[in-house]
DNA sequence: GCGCCGATTTGCT
DNA sequence: GCAAATCGGCGCG
């Protein structure tokens, strides 16, 4: 198992990071518990040229102000005044690429009170930070550290599909942009009717 | 299975 | 004032 380094994560093409996100392991400690989830959909936001980026002409704000961060960064946001969501820093200082984390599925013990829905734990970007707690104090984190960070241990995909990205009807014609990937047919993704247009790539 | 609605922070797209 | 990188509950059928 080895811990994605920098080298990952400070490239400049952020749909191939999205890609190779799939598959990988999300590691999180938090006191004397080490919690393990593999990444099966992200969504890539390409900053600057991208509508839908909360980073769209450079627009620099309070909340955004992570984005700019350097690559392997984790950028916490909150949403619809009710939830987190989870993305990770790409490219150079001040080139504010992220990845958003769609969804993993658990490969701890989950506690019963994330079962009661019926939805899946994991299953979307919001149930993905609710089981794994992450909050504002995660906001500007390193993932190059050992609290938390991505790592590989050898996993690959076999069948890999892309999307329009979710939610972002908004963006005009970034909004058709297919920088959603997730593992074909994985039980762990956000609601089926988001693959109406998806298309299968490998 | 589908569609509407409310929750309620952030930034004006 | 309003829409947003969302989810769960409800009504309908």
């Amino acid at each position: 198992m080895q811990k994605l380094s920098a080298d990952f994560y400070i490239r400049e093409e952020v749909d191939l990071i999205a890609k190779e996100l799939l598959g990988k392991l999300l590691v999180v400690k938090s006191g004397n518990q080490i919690y393990t989830a593999r990444i099966v959909e992200t969504e890539a936001y390409a900053g600057v040229i991208d509508a839908a980026s909360h980073a769209y002409k450079n627009k620099r704000t309070q909340r955004t102000e992570t984005m700019y961060m350097k690559g392997g960064t984790a950028y916490v946001y909150f949403c619809y005044g009710m939830h987190y969501l989870f993305n990770v820093v790409t490219n150079q200082q001040d080139i504010p690429h992220a990845v958003l984390i769609r969804a993993v599925e658990p490969l701890f013990e989950v506690p019963q009170q994330f079962k009661k829905s019926k939805r899946l734990p994991g299953s979307g970007p919001a149930l993905v930070t609710k089981l794994l707690g992450f909050d504002k104090s995660h906001d500007g984190i390193s993932l190059l550290k050992n609290d938390l960070y991505i790592a590989d241990d050898g996993y690959a995909p076999v069948s890999i599909a892309v999307s329009p990205r979710i939610g972002v009807d908004y963006a005009g014609n970034a909004a058709k942009w297919l920088y959603r990937f997730f593992i074909e047919g994985h039980p762990y993704l956000s609601p089926h009717v988001y693959n109406k247009n998806a298309v299968k790539i490998i």
